[in-house]
DNA sequence: ATAGGCCTGGAC
DNA sequence: GTCCAGGCCTAT
């Protein structure tokens, strides 16, 4: 699940399922951490932590589990000793007298030494977690001034990780929106109030995506609240000004915006 | 800054 | 089958 209101949502779901008991079972489908195993057995899974798009599962005998679910991983849990039926291809399953995690399709899964895993490269690379408790407009202002971030274009910068992490594709599109921002524009060369714009809607659309469930939910579920103004919406009018939504390619990604009101 | 590769699933 | 994707890494 791609970006970071969809990652915490899972986070929170296998914390509520999964965390604070001992685990009865576990598997990986890979043989170098299925040696594991008998460390991880009668171990407690303490807590699930959001890294950006990474997720930190931390167990009592002092293994954490880095998995990155990429734009294919899937997290599902299911009652205890239920198997979710899916027609993907199931990596890891924790298993506890509660619930069932099974983790399908990702690639990107390591166990580490709790002790060290704050050297994983990724957790090095990255910046605040944009959802992070701490992470205010004053803070976000402050990192939009560093010289490194201020000289880049919007488009770019908000995909960074190193910049903010958890950010992906359709968070910058939808910050961009908000904050009426060409994806063209640098930091650096940004009056005072659009600068606060900007980090004002930083703070503000994750948080709004991820109080209203999730953008993956609104495919799911088809209820949710967030709505995109300018994501997939290429040919529709601007709900702001009437304009048709432009969508091009930026850092090899699309990007979809409004020609007239993003400026 | 940009392109290409990697991995997997889904839309067509 | 082909192409694309809400991601990320490496090489240029």
């Amino acid at each position: 699940m791609p970006e970071g209101p969809e990652i915490r949502r899972v986070s929170d779901a296998l914390n509520q399922t999964i965390a604070g008991r001992p685990l009865t079972d576990v598997w990986f489908a890979f043989d170098h951490l299925q040696a594991y195993r008998p460390r991880l057995l009668g171990a407690e899974v303490l807590r699930i932590e959001p890294r950006g798009k990474a997720l930190l599962t931390h167990f009592s005998s002092g293994l954490t589990l880095y998995s990155h679910n990429q734009l294919y991983g899937r997290w599902v849990t299911a009652r205890p000793g239920e198997l979710p039926p899916s027609a993907r291809t199931p990596r890891v399953r924790l298993e506890t007298a509660a619930a069932t995690a099974v983790l399908y399709s990702a690639s990107d899964i390591e166990l580490w030494p709790s002790a060290d895993i704050e050297s994983h490269p990724f957790l090095q690379r990255i910046g605040p977690d944009v959802l992070s408790d701490g992470l205010d407009a004053q803070t976000v202002l402050a990192r939009l001034r560093q010289p490194d971030f201020a000289r880049r274009r919007l488009g770019a910068l908000l995909l960074d990780q190193a910049f903010l992490a958890g950010l992906g594709n359709y968070l910058r599109a939808e910050i961009l929106w908000s904050a009426r921002l060409s994806p063209e524009r640098r930091p650096a060369h940004l009056p005072t109030e659009a600068l606060a714009a900007l980090a004002g809607a930083i703070v503000d659309v994750p948080r709004l995506s991820y109080a209203t469930r999730g953008a993956i939910e609104k495919v799911q579920h088809h209820d949710a609240a967030f709505e995109f103004h300018v994501f997939k919406r290429e040919g529709d009018a601007c709900t702001r000004c009437g304009t048709t939504i432009r969508r091009i390619a930026d850092a090899s990604r699309p990007l979809y915006f409004c020609p007239v009101c993003q400026a």
